[in-house]
Formats: C-alpha cells, sequence, structure tokens
DNA sequence: CGAAGCATTGAAGTGCGTCAACAATCGTGG
DNA sequence: CCACGATTGTTGACGCACTTCAATGCTTCG
C-alpha cells in the first residue's frame, strides 16, 4: 500500500533500489480513519506523520467565529503532514473527508533518513514546496479568480493529482466532497458553490452527480479556469 | 550584513558557532535592486537564492488576464525563494517592494550543507514550512476574512515579523508598500482597499501616513483581525 | 419510518467592484 | 528652482457577484 506514495515519487525522481526500501520502511503501521474525522487536531504535539494511502483528506482551518477555509486537499499518495516534522505542531488540522487509510511514519524515522540520506531528505524537502507551490495557486484562486474559476480550476487540479497515482482516467473521477466541503475549499457559500456548479453543468463543461465528477469538455474546463499544470512540477528533477 | 538573517534564526533555534560560521558562508556575493523590479522571473531554471538583507520583497503570480496575487511578503531576514533550491524553477515571480540589498546563495552551497550538516539542513526545511503556514494564513484570510479584517490582520502580522528582526517597535514600522500593492496581497481593488484603510483609520485603529504604519489600539486591530500569532511559530524548538 | 444531511431554488440584501473624475505627491529634466 | 507628467490617494455614483435567509424535496441510514 505503500506503493501509491512511490508511485507519486517516481513521477518527481529516480529512485534506486535502496531509496526505495528505506521509504517503504518509514511506516511504522497503518491506521484506518472513518470519515469526517479530525486526524490531527492543530496545536497538539505529534511525533509522527501521515502517508495517506487510500482516501481524501483536508488541512483546515477554523476562525473563531466558525467559518472553515481548507487550504489544501490531500489524496492517496500524499504525506498530509510531514511538515509537522519540522514544525512540532500544526497550525490548522487534517481531517478526513471518507474513509481512509493511512501509514503512521515517526519523526524519528524522518530525522534518521535526512542524517543517513541526505538525497531522501532533500527529495521530502522537495515535496513539502510542492505542497507550498499548490498553496499558492489556491491563494491565487481565492484573491483573483471568479467562482466559476475557481471551481474549474479545482477539478482541473485534482484530475492531474489523481492521474499521477491512476485514480483518474478517462476525464473521470470519483470525489468524495460534498458541495459544503467544496465551498469551504474556494471561500464560497454552500448556496453559490451548488449555482458555480449548476452553471458548469449548463455549460456542458461536467457532470457531478454521486461523488462521480465527469470532465465533459476538458479543454473548455481548462480554458474557464485559467488552469496552467507547470506548479505542480509534473517532470522529473535531480536532488 | 548577514546578521539580520541570523537574528532571524535565532529566534527559532539555538546555533553553535560552527553553525553559524556556515550560515554565514552561504552567501556568495551581495547584490543591490531597484524598487518595483522583478529579480526572480517564475518558470526560470535558478541555480541559486536570495536571502533579503534589507528592504521589502514580494512573490507574486499573475493571472494572463492581468490580475495579480501576492502570495506572501518578504522583509529582512527573510529567505525569499530558497524552495527554489528544490523546485528548481519558480511558480511565481519575487519582485521588488523598495529598494533592496540581497545575498546570493548559490545551491551547490545548499547542497553541501544538508550533505554535511543535516541538522541545518532540517533548520532550513523548517524555515519553508514557516513560509508554508503564513500562506496558509493568507488563503484563511482570502476565503473567509472581511476586507478590513484582511487589512488588520496583515497589519499585524507584519508587525510582529518586523519586530523579530527589529525593524518594528513602538507600534510603528515602516511599510513601503502602495495601496495597490495592498490590495494585489490581500484580493480586493485599490479603491476597496483605500476605503477599508480609511475605515481604520475612521474607527482610531491606525494611522498610515508617508509610507509609515502606527498601530494606535493593539488590542482592537488584533479583534479585528482575529488575529492569533501562533502560526508564526515564534518560539525555539529542537531540530 | 422518522431524523438528519444534502442538493436545490427563490427572493432580497450587501460588500465589494467598476468607472470616472480630481487632488496630492513625487520624480525628473530643464 | 520651477514645470510637468506620472504615480498615488481619494471620492462619488452605480452595478453586480456573491451572500443571506428561508423553504422544499431528495437521499441516506439507524
Amino acid at each position: 500500500m505503500v506503493s501509491v506514495h512511490l508511485k507519486k515519487l517516481r513521477k518527481h525522481v529516480t529512485l534506486n533500489a535502496q531509496e526505495e526500501q528505506i521509504v517503504r520502511s518509514l511506516v511504522s503501521e497503518v491506521r484506518k480513519f472513518a470519515p469526517d474525522q479530525v486526524a490531527v487536531r492543530g496545536g497538539e504535539p505529534l511525533n509522527s506523520s501521515m502517508m495517506l494511502l487510500s482516501g481524501w483528506m483536508a488541512r483546515v482551518k477554523d476562525l473563531p467565529s466558525g467559518e472553515r477555509q481548507v487550504t489544501e486537499l490531500h489524496v492517496a499518495g500524499d504525506f498530509t503532514d510531514i511538515h509537522s516534522f519540522t514544525l512540532k505542531c500544526l497550525d490548522h488540522d487534517v481531517v478526513t473527508m471518507s474513509e481512509c487509510s493511512v501509514g503512521i511514519v515517526p519523526h524519528e524515522r524522518i530525522r534518521e533518513m535526512t542524517e543517513t540520506h541526505p538525497r531522501l531528505g532533500r527529495i521530502y524537502w522537495f515535496l513539502t514546496n510542492l505542497d507550498a507551490a499548490i498553496q499558492r495557486e489556491w491563494a491565487l484562486s481565492l484573491g483573483q479568480r471568479s467562482a466559476i474559476s475557481r471551481m474549474a480550476h479545482l477539478f482541473c487540479e485534482m484530475y492531474e493529482r489523481l492521474q499521477v497515482v491512476g485514480l483518474a482516467s478517462g476525464q473521470r473521477y470519483d470525489i468524495p466532497l460534498t458541495q459544503r466541503e467544496l465551498s469551504e475549499c474556494l471561500g464560497l457559500t454552500v448556496v453559490h458553490a451548488n449555482r458555480t456548479i449548476q452553471e458548469l453543468r449548463r455549460r456542458g463543461l461536467i457532470e457531478l452527480e454521486n461523488r462521480v465528477l465527469i470532465i465533459r469538455d476538458r479543454k473548455a474546463l481548462d480554458r474557464v479556469a485559467q488552469f496552467d499544470d507547470s506548479y505542480l512540477y509534473l517532470d522529473k528533477r535531480e536532488f
């Protein structure tokens, strides 16, 4: 099951057998989570991180007044909170959006890896910087794109990210999010998220039913989203 | 001049003499930039990063249609683009907001540091994760806070960050940003940014004149901003 | 079968955007 | 030192994208 994480890694870098072995041995145990659980609570001291093996999770930040912003979505293959290795505790919660299977990675093993295999250390440094690049694109969406453009952009991004781990093909993928959760990603109200989805449907760009998204016209969706995948760094690099 | 960066580092971690020496030797040369220059263009391959020694810079992302979003502000002591070490090229531009003095840090030296001094590697990994935490807080602002709350929050954040490097005290600091630049940070139009500043002035929370910000009522400003500094990780940690 | 969550719709309100004008300030060259 | 255009800050009128409130039906599930 750690394989899905290796699948993602191999998209960005070439690993030798020994390195793959070390990556596999990062996981100390596998845990299951039900949907809508808080897997990590912000502010609490942590001594392990989570490698998401199946399902969707999200990083969420809440205001005292109750509004919630999702700052990043995570799918199989992602480290949801490897940044807790250096931060010690998080500035946000990590919550499940579906049933999830998670590989627990003790910080001690990450630390050891940075000591003995600096190249792997740089590779995981890269992964957290990739997360930051995604967060920047979301900030661009939140600050400058219209509701319909933001929604379209999210659908494009998740398609590309899911394709990396083999969970999207043929212009369709499973998306466990409710419209409320989508609205929390995009800084919209539920009502407006609903109307925005309907507008995308009306234009013939997507279908969305029973937690399945079908992209009917990807070209047009890209155009509405002003989508450019270069922020996802989907090519191989040296470390 | 590298001292300002060490000042920031010492806020988060205790360094020994040898480590301080290595940090100092990261900088290969010092360059000056005039205001409103593009210091790094997104998409271009890079082999060095920039340590900001004086002045303000910003990470900006532009849409093809011309709208601009600032995703993070940088002040003296910050690495503006140490993430380019792992990303190789950036998904955004780095631009000067004032006259700037910059220490150039060849990626080769960072790489060497991760090989020979893994602890420093982890510390710089932490710094990029700190940037990401700031970006998350901005996403929360952009998605959920009102214009006045966003503006107040930015003023609070920059006060705290400037204080770390001794550039803010007595409830005032120099802020080189125009109202247009502020609006690009906050996802507002210039006109509305102007009205928002006036409202903060009218309520007696701030004064802003001649590129100097005076915080008249920090308590009230915190309340309007719903500001909580924990995302800035202003305490010492082990690595 | 009832309760709870979710998607949908309508009507009305508002925070912020747009457009346009003008004042104040700044930088630059003569 | 002043003249001048360019940038920046300010104001008013108006418009719209999105919010708010409220109601309804649909689905899910204990």
